[in-house]
DNA sequence: GAGCTCAATGTGAACGCTAACATTACTGCT
DNA sequence: AGCAGTAATGTTAGCGTTCACATTGAGCTC
């Protein structure tokens, strides 16, 4: 109970009767040390309440035990998650996470986040924003540590976990092929994101294998957006009988416009979005979407970053497909 | 460009023709250096790419720069936003926070999760969880630093930044009673939280001093919980006509209910919700809610943490009164 | 112009660890 | 018995800062 000062690694050697090194060894779990005098330094830290002094070993070993994680919209839950997730993945394997949460579209906040977490001496960095120039800011900006990205497609070179949002959008697009729909229009996210571009391109590449035309009109993820774009939309002149919107988000706005303006979904229009949300299985009416598992693309990507560090690494990419989750928002086309 | 080798303040202080602690003195902004011979310090730094170690600094300073934060369901928006905001404001004053997502109901998750921090040296630790049971343990692990807890009443001699849940019980309670409702009906969040019951508290207060009878239903914050309350709730033969329920999420589930039994928001029924999570507005009615401001309550709570690091700490507690939106989920009760 | 003060800067040690090399004490072999 | 070889442990020297104290020299007083 007593807490004076806090214990050192010669106070241990001497309570143990063993020099400091040796206590250092018990540290660092050296092979070559007696299980009997293990145990006894160990006994010994256990007394004295011993706690290394990361700082110390940062600097003797020039191994900070620290990574970082550079995020943006960290608000919103697929991010939140996947940080989530790959703090815990991390701290499993003893490891300290940073994050600095960035506005990626400030190119000021992006590079004083990159500054930040090199001082502090980061082994690795994980960069969570999907933009492209965030990243591109970040991988100038740090040299000498493995960098990964999640959720972008930057360089193939690079260490990297992607959901394959063309697959994505394809398969949205197909389940709505499918159903019978010949009309159907895309609302994309924001330019400059990699979600955006390859979910529409995966649309696009399917509606022109499908011989259909593609309309893809300008979103940028926001709830309001969605419902904005459905109170204006020009639905009956041009025969629209169905929407693949690249998330939930402007989805569940967009459903809420057609509430609005009393157009039946999934009757007079089939709707997919893109996410899971949460909410999204309790909308009106319950959302068909594609899933993304933000815990296991998290864990991935810390898994690659880790492993790099510790240079056993094996593989550079991974990709993750989402899965369709078929509700009540898709159905067949309405006979016009 | 060359990146030989760090260079190090001895580096530094031989190119700028001072001693090394004349660097240092720099570094930490003495005022008794001449600001000729600081500039020149300064250019040396610059030419030579110079980059403190925080590891030395720490070592010999015993001050790590390093804060901890422990949070629970950090998936959700609420933490999500509260953990970004501290985030930034400890940042903006030169600090590293290491976010630790636990689960709160494991003893053992807290606990280790606190280990983890401990061994960091943080000099201050935040705690997001609003659970009774992690916020005890997390006190009884750490000592010698600075704790500030959120949305958490715990102990009110600590320091402490909360949203003031009792009134916004009540004032949710109080708008029905002033629409007209009598027979309101509260969901609850889980037991154990302090939202939950303090929610739940000003909802019973207001609703005996109008002379009306409490009704509570125990929730757990989860959607589907709403939902399936919402399915089986004896509306009719109870003649309820409003509810007050804990959170947004539950409030989502427990409409998409409603409107599968047909049951119509506002008109049979009024509705309370608790948060202002972005999609409810765009709900089916949009949602007549409490708001929480998270990025102030983030925002306050580092600050109080970091004017006690600093010892220049004021006031100790600090509390925010969540807003009213109205929308249109409420309205007079029906005849019966 | 000796002595004092104070502003500006310098010196050496300490922080708690790891790295690299040194030493000890067994074991087994001839 | 003597010696090599090796498993186990010890010794010394940094890592890059800050801290506490020492030194220098210019400006002032009398």
């Amino acid at each position: 109970m007593a807490n004076p000062k806090q214990a050192n690694i010669y106070d241990v050697a001497r309570l143990a009767k063993v020099s400091h090194q040796t206590v250092s060894r018990v540290l660092n779990n050296n092979p070559s040390i007696r299980p009997e005098t293990k145990t006894r330094v160990l006994k010994a830290m256990e007394s004295l309440g011993y706690r290394p002094s990361l700082a110390a070993r940062a600097l003797a070993s020039s191994r900070s035990k620290m990574l970082g994680i550079l995020s943006s919209d960290t608000d919103f839950t697929g991010p939140a998650a996947m940080v989530h997730h790959m703090e815990a993945a991390a701290r499993a394997q003893g490891f300290f996470v940073v994050t600095v949460g960035i506005d990626a579209n400030d190119e000021e906040s992006v590079q004083s986040g990159i500054d930040h977490l090199m001082k502090l001496g980061i082994e690795g960095l994980a960069l969570v924003t999907p933009q492209l120039r965030a990243v591109e800011i970040a991988r100038a900006a740090v040299s000498g540590i493995p960098v990964v990205t999640l959720d972008s497609m930057y360089r193939m070179d690079e260490l990297a976990v992607s959901v394959d949002n063309f697959a994505g959008g394809a398969a949205a697009t197909q389940h709505l092929i499918d159903l019978g729909h010949k009309n159907i229009v895309h609302i994309s996210g924001p330019q400059g994101w990699f979600e955006s571009t390859t979910r529409a391109a995966g649309y696009t590449a399917t509606m022109l294998n499908a011989n259909l035309t593609p309309q893809i009109i300008d979103g940028d993820w926001q709830i309001d957006t969605g419902y904005r774009i459905g109170k204006k939309l020009d639905i009956d002149s041009k025969q629209v009988t169905a929407l693949f919107i690249a998330n939930d988000r402007m989805s569940l706005g967009f459903m809420h416009a057609m509430r609005q303006r009393g157009i039946e979904v999934p009757k007079r229009l089939s709707i997919v979005g893109f996410d899971d949300l949460e909410e999204t299985a309790y909308s009106s009416p319950p959302l068909t979407t594609l899933r993304q598992d933000f815990k296991s693309l998290g864990n991935r990507a810390m898994n690659l970053l880790l492993s790099e560090i510790s240079g056993t690494a094996t593989k550079k990419l991974d990709r993750l497909v989402p899965e369709l989750i078929q509700r009540s928002s898709t159905a067949a086309p309405p006979k016009l």
